[in-house]
DNA sequence: ATTGACCTATGTCTAAGACATAGGTGTAGC
DNA sequence: GCTACACCTATGTCTTAGACATAGGTCAAT
């Protein structure tokens, strides 16, 4: 099979196969014909391993460590628990700065709709922004 | 005053400072002295309004776009307007995904908590995660 | 043989800084 | 004046996980 169609297969692009068989997560042999790379089942299993790993936001990084220990005889299992366990507190951590994020922007929407544009002057660029700041300031620590 | 100071004084990093000038947001002239950047009091106020904007989900080039129209004495607030919208927009979509992936890790953890660690055979890597992709199949499509 | 639609490998690019390096500054102690 | 030493600087490279651009190859229909 040719990337286009185990990529097809698993629902990813085949620029993403093409990355992963970069980084050596899959090997492919190229036909000696053309140069097009060849996969095999064997590949198209590695694969469907690593896009559930992705999706329960293991890193690429992550997926490479859990493999090679695999593959060195050793249960990753220990190590797949500590790591969720890490990226479930980064994403909850991301969660909470989205959430202030967007917090932040629907005030901001919400502050500008009673206000008119203006063209600007020397002392500000947009007046909106700048006035929605107000938690900026100068010396930021103290 | 020189990087440190003017990142100390808004809460970066001297690196973040650093890359604004190197984009040219900022536009410090150097110390023929030495080699240092020295910083202007309107250095300070544009940082400002960059890190304003930022905290407000405009992105670098976003930043830039409304800069350089205000720069030309056209009135930056509808396009900011229209650009806070469609980052608001791809925040919720983020935000989404992100309470996705908090659920299946959240779940994943929980189903994992009843079974034990095992060794790879030739046919899997890590059962915990296969077992969990009940979800990803080949043929994603269809 | 030629067209055209689709496919391929390789290399480069992205965002927003963080990090690594080699060297400069400034002050305290002698 | 000189030397430590802590801290600072500019520059260049690296990061993630692929997307995009390019030049060229494949293959079925003509």
């Amino acid at each position: 099979m040719r990337v286009k169609e185990v990529a097809d297969r698993l629902g990813v692009t085949a620029d993403t196969v093409r990355f992963y068989t970069r980084i050596e997560l899959l090997s492919p042999k190229k036909n000696p014909h053309n140069q097009y790379k060849e996969y095999s089942q064997a590949d198209v299993e590695r694969l469907k391993f690593v896009v559930a790993a992705r999706s329960l936001g293991f890193t690429v990084e992550d997926i490479t460590t859990i493999i090679a220990k695999a593959e060195d005889h050793q249960s990753p299992c220990p190590t797949v628990r500590q790591i969720i366990e890490k990226r479930l507190e980064e994403t909850e951590q991301q969660f909470q700065e989205l959430i202030a994020l967007r917090a932040r922007m629907s005030a901001a929407i919400a502050q500008w709709e009673n206000i008119p544009d203006r063209v600007p002057n020397g002392h500000m660029i947009c007046h909106m922004i700048e006035s929605f700041a107000g938690g900026i300031n100068d010396d930021a620590e103290k």
